[in-house]
DNA sequence: ATCGTTATCGGGAACGTTACCAGAAAATGC
DNA sequence: GCATTTTCTGGTAACGTTCCCGATAACGAT
């Protein structure tokens, strides 16, 4: 029961190698006999070409990688479950590498993708990411990349993203009209695009409404929320401020909900002392105590449509593509832990 | 900037492949000289073999595949670092697949990796997987397999589970304690080896504790908490009851959290009127409302252990191995969805 | 001087597949 | 009836690597 090889075939059929090979790709000048001889015999015998030389020969792999910061997140795993649905129509198969907020890992990641000849690229920036030569020299040899949420700004290439500007406005105008005036802004290191498109619709919203902007309203974690004594410290200083926020607003995944623990930990009333709303794309939300409002990402959706793009990439070496920016709208779903401060308070 | 092959760099240097490649393995028929000069040739050009040419060539790839039910699970995400991390260090590559709980795709999978040529696989069973002769016929062909969590019970390779009879014990006798009597069990579909454990565990604590088993409540759930309507039904049916429960008991991750949600739509207080706990992973239980007791799973200790033991097969193939069935223990992690009735009621 | 040893290297095949280049047989054209 | 297409098939090289088998030279040993 081993694995059968057109070798096998064309030995047990009496042909040759080029004429079977043919005959499965359903060349047009095989005899349409000697092909439906081969195409039963192959059924017959379960044959299955093996991807590994065809890589080997065609230099490529019919597979995409993904590098991406977190698998225990929800934000990428729904991501995941996006690119994967549309990759197996395609005909591509997926490798998921983490790079674990770490920049080295994420080189390395890189590095291994490519000798394993992945044909295209899917990425989302790790945290402390802020050399990007390994992706430049990838571009530049014509590996297609596609980068998702977290992107850089000054390379060329399909993006998708979330419209960062606007989720956050959305929120923060929120917090504004259920009657938060000292709103502060947790969020991740300032040299992510999405931290400055966030903090960028924060600021507006603020603004708009005759808020003035307040900076030591603002925290940076730079580890994302995945070291909490970095988040408590962080609450801990909000806290502390003489007239500390009413609202908080929180623009990550794992920041929101280590913020949350923080401030339940804390005995802070969530709404009444501070309300809460934050980028998760947790599926319990609703569980929370208080249910908490979120700005959700459509995570599935950007993975389709970034793996779309990829293969289009992909299978269209040739045409000078006009790289462009998606950028897909964010959904405020509202729950308790913003509800009306008048009214609870 | 292109890669360079063992080719070029005998064409540099005069030499033959065979030359080259011994020279870079460091054998000892090479001379000192020459492969001082290969060495440095090779660093300076930043040679790196090539793993599809010697995937064709062993066929083996140095990586192993994963096929799991649903990456988007906390118990699943968490398992998957594990086997990262081990894998990781030992030179191996992870390939993940999910089989989204549908047996075709468990199959599909299956071969696709096998035709990749990954060196074993790690395999939690979907929950529709009643057939295994994929996993057989690979076993037979002397593929190394470890199964984590959800085994087939009369298959023999190595195993990791947790002790889901200990833990389902604790959990129920943990409700009894707390004043409950009516305890239901709501469960993955019977014929995987989890359901039928934690069911036996939760039998036994109600026995031990004088408690006669019902049968009317326990609800099995096929799609494992997928389908809501299907898990709606099912606490719908419970809570009909002529003597509904006054505690309920789920199986697995996705069943607590779906439930839960159930409950609260349905105005069901926790846990004065139904206490709560359930096998889950997720993070963020204690910010539910209330807080949520859960069984807790070693996921990433689970991971580790399965790859290890999976690596070990993979390069020690011939040793008649003993298989054996590791089984860890989970932790009961207690919080209000279950405090003493008496106080609450 | 002939032989076996040792050290060092090259040639070729093989893994499974496809593409290019031929070539034979059959069919067509005039 | 002969040249010329058309139709079909086979052989071979190539992708990058390793391994088996030889080959060559130097060197003692007999």
């Amino acid at each position: 029961m081993e694995t059968i090889t057109i070798k096998d075939i064309a030995r047990a059929l009496n042909l040759s190698t080029s004429t079977v090979s043919r005959a499965l790709r359903n060349s047009y000048e095989i005899n349409n006999e000697t092909k439906k001889l081969v195409l039963e015999y192959a059924e017959k015998m379960n044959y299955r070409p093996n991807p590994i030389a065809l890589s080997l020969r065609d230099s490529k792999s019919k597979s995409i990688g993904v590098i991406i910061p977190e698998i225990a997140n929800n934000f990428f795993s729904q991501l995941i479950n996006g690119i994967e649905s549309i990759a197996y129509n395609m005909g591509y198969h997926v490798v998921i590498f983490q790079s674990h907020e770490s920049y080295e890992r994420e080189v390395a990641n890189t590095n291994y993708l490519v000798s394993r000849k992945v044909d295209g690229l899917l990425v989302s920036l790790s945290s402390l990411t802020r050399d990007l030569t390994h992706f430049e020299e990838l571009l530049d040899k014509g590996m297609p990349i596609v980068f998702i949420d977290r992107v850089p700004k000054n390379i060329d290439t399909h993006k998708i993203v979330v419209d960062n500007f606007f989720g956050s406005y959305q929120a923060t105008e929120h917090l504004i009209k259920t009657g938060r005036r000292r709103i502060a802004h947790l969020t991740s290191p300032f040299y992510l695009s999405i931290t400055m498109e966030r903090l960028a619709g924060y600021r507006q919203a603020l603004e708009d409404n005759g808020i003035p902007f307040d900076e030591s309203y603002v925290k940076y974690c730079h580890h994302g929320g995945m070291m909490l004594t970095e988040n408590e410290t962080a609450v801990q200083e909000l806290l502390n401020l003489p007239e500390p926020p009413d609202a908080i607003f929180t623009a990550s995944d794992r920041l929101t909900t280590s913020c949350m623990s923080v401030l339940i930990q804390k005995n802070v009333k969530i709404p009444e002392e501070m309300a809460l709303v934050g980028f998760t794309n947790t599926s319990v939300a609703e569980l929370f105590n208080p249910p908490l409002t979120t700005v959700v990402q459509p995570a599935i959706d950007m993975g389709h449509q970034a793996t779309e793009l990829l293969i289009r990439l992909i299978e269209h070496p040739k045409k000078p593509t006009i790289f462009e920016t998606r950028s897909l709208q964010t959904s405020l779903i509202i729950r308790d832990s913003t509800v009306e401060k008048s009214v609870n308070a």
